[in-house]
DNA sequence: TAGTGGTCTAGACCACTTC
DNA sequence: AAGTGGTCTAGACCACTAG
C-alpha cells in the first residue's frame, strides 16, 4: 500500500487539506469498508494488528493508528490481550452511547418498551427531507412507550426508510431496536444527532405519557446515522422529565 | 524518568489497574500540572516535543503521546508547523464547547449578556453540596439575562466559591465569564456535566424572558470542573427553546 | 530556510487473557 | 506458553508555517 495517488478530495467527514491522505487513513477506510459491508459482522474479532498489516503491506504502527481511531467512534472495541472487535449494539452500549435519561437519584437504567402501532406508508415531504428520500419513497413507521421503573416516561415516533427495513412492519418489535437493524437489516446506527426542545405535551403524547396535555416535556429530535453515513432512523421522543434528567457531559 | 516506582492507586479520572501507569501518562501529569499552576497560561505555546522529551528524559513519541491525550480533552490546541498552545476560553472555543443553544434555521451564535445581580451571601446547603463547600463558606451569586439576535432565550443563576473569586462581586460581569475566570483567577473551566429537563418557568425567570409563568423552558443545570477537577461554578439556565435548540451529538 | 507538528517504519519489551 | 493489544524507543521523512 503506498501513497503515491492521493486522492483530489477527502470523504470521511472532516477537512482533508486536498492533495494528501495519510495511509491510516486509507487503512481505515477499507477496514470501514469491510464492516460495513458485513465481512466482519458485529461482535467478529479483527485479525491481529500484524496480520492486517501484513495484508495491507504497512507497518504494524501504521495499522494501529487506524484503529485507535475507529475505537473512539466507538466503531470497534479493543480489549488487552484478547483481541479487536466490532462493536454490538449490546443494552450497555445503547445504554450508554444512545439513552441520555437518568433517574434524578439514581443509576441509568434501560427503560422497557411497549409497541403501540407499526405501519408503512408514503413518506410526507418532511419526512424525504430528513431521510434523504426521493419522491414516492417509502416509510415504516413505529409509535412506541417506554418506561422506567414501571413509569412510563418517553412517548416515541420512529421513522425508517423502508427500502432498507422490508418487512420490518409485519414483525415484532423489540426493545432494543439498533440491534434488530444491525442483525436482521444489516444497518449500524453508529453517529447520531439529537435536537432538545421544551415543549407542551401534545395531545397524543400527552395521553401516551398519562399526564395533562401541555404539561412541560422534553422534545427529543434524533437523526441517526448508519456506518456509511446515510440517515437511517428519524425519531421523535417525548419525555417526561419531572424525575428523569437529559444527562449531557461536555468535555 | 524512569517507571520503577508506579504509584499504587490512580488519580485521573480513569480506572487504572492500580499498579502501573504508563510514563507518558506521568508526562501528562506533570504538564497538566505546570498548566493549572500557571507556569503556562492560557495561549501559551509549550516548548516542541523534542525539547520536553529532553527535559524529561524520555523519548518524543511518548511526549507525543501525552500531547495527543491533552489536545483530545482540549486542554491544548495543536497545530502543524506552529506548535502546542494551551488553549483558551475565546468566544470560539466557548461557542462550540459549552453552548449548546443553537437556532433552529441558522448557524451557531455567540449570544449577548446582560447582568442582573450580584451578591456574596453564604452558601446554602444545596450550594455546599453541589460546590463541596465546608460549613459558612461564602458564595458569589450572579443573575444574568442572555439573549440571541436581540431575543431574550436565557435566564441564569450562576453561584461560584467565593474563596476562588475574591472581589468578583465588586467588578464588571462579562459575556464570556469563563475567559475571565481562567485570567483573573487562575481558574480554567477544562469540563463539565449538565443535567437538562423541561420545566414550567418560574415566576422570576419567566418575567426576565418575558414569557407566561409555566411557559415550557428547558432548564440546564451544569456543574463546571477546573482542570484539576474541583467542582468551580454551579450554573443553572432556563432557555427558551420556541425558536432555538440544544444541540447534542451522540458519538 | 529553519522549526514545528504529522506520518511511517522497525524492533524491543510489557501487561493481559486464554489454553 | 502462546497470542493479543499496550508502551516505549530511535530515526527518517513529509507537510505546514513563518521569517
Amino acid at each position: 500500500m503506498e501513497n503515491t495517488t492521493p486522492p483530489p478530495a477527502g470523504g470521511s467527514g472532516t477537512n482533508e487539506p486536498l492533495g494528501f491522505r495519510p495511509l491510516y487513513r486509507q487503512v481505515r477506510d477499507r477496514l470501514m469498508r469491510r464492516i460495513a459491508d458485513g465481512y466482519w459482522p458485529p461482535g467478529q474479532m479483527l485479525p491481529s494488528e500484524a496480520q492486517i498489516a501484513g495484508e495491507f503491506g504497512v507497518s504494524q504502527g501504521t495499522v494501529r493508528k487506524a484503529l485507535d481511531e475507529m475505537a473512539a467512534e466507538h466503531i470497534l472495541v479493543r480489549r488487552q490481550g484478547r483481541g479487536t472487535f466490532v462493536s454490538e449494539h449490546n443494552e450497555q452500549r445503547v445504554l450508554f452511547q444512545y439513552f441520555k435519561l437518568v433517574p434524578d437519584d439514581g443509576e441509568r437504567e434501560f427503560p422497557e418498551s411497549v409497541a403501540l402501532s407499526c405501519d408503512q406508508d408514503q413518506a410526507s415531504a418532511q419526512e424525504r427531507a430528513m431521510l434523504d428520500l426521493p419522491a414516492g419513497a417509502g416509510v415504516i413507521r413505529i409509535r412506541r412507550m417506554r418506561s422506567l421503573r414501571g413509569k412510563p416516561c418517553v412517548s416515541e415516533h420512529i421513522t425508517l426508510p423502508a427500502v432498507l427495513f422490508t418487512g420490518l412492519a409485519e414483525s415484532e418489535i423489540p426493545n432494543n431496536l439498533y440491534a434488530l437493524y444491525a442483525a436482521r437489516y444489516g444497518v449500524t446506527i453508529a453517529r447520531s444527532t439529537e435536537k432538545l426542545k421544551a415543549v407542551g405535551a401534545p395531545p397524543g403524547d400527552a395521553d401516551v405519557l398519562r399526564v395533562a396535555r401541555g404539561t412541560p416535556v422534553l422534545r427529543v429530535d434524533r437523526l441517526a446515522r448508519s456506518i456509511e453515513g446515510s440517515a437511517a432512523e428519524w425519531r421523535i421522543a417525548y419525555c417526561l422529565t419531572d424525575s428523569f434528567h437529559y444527562l449531557s457531559d461536555l468535555r
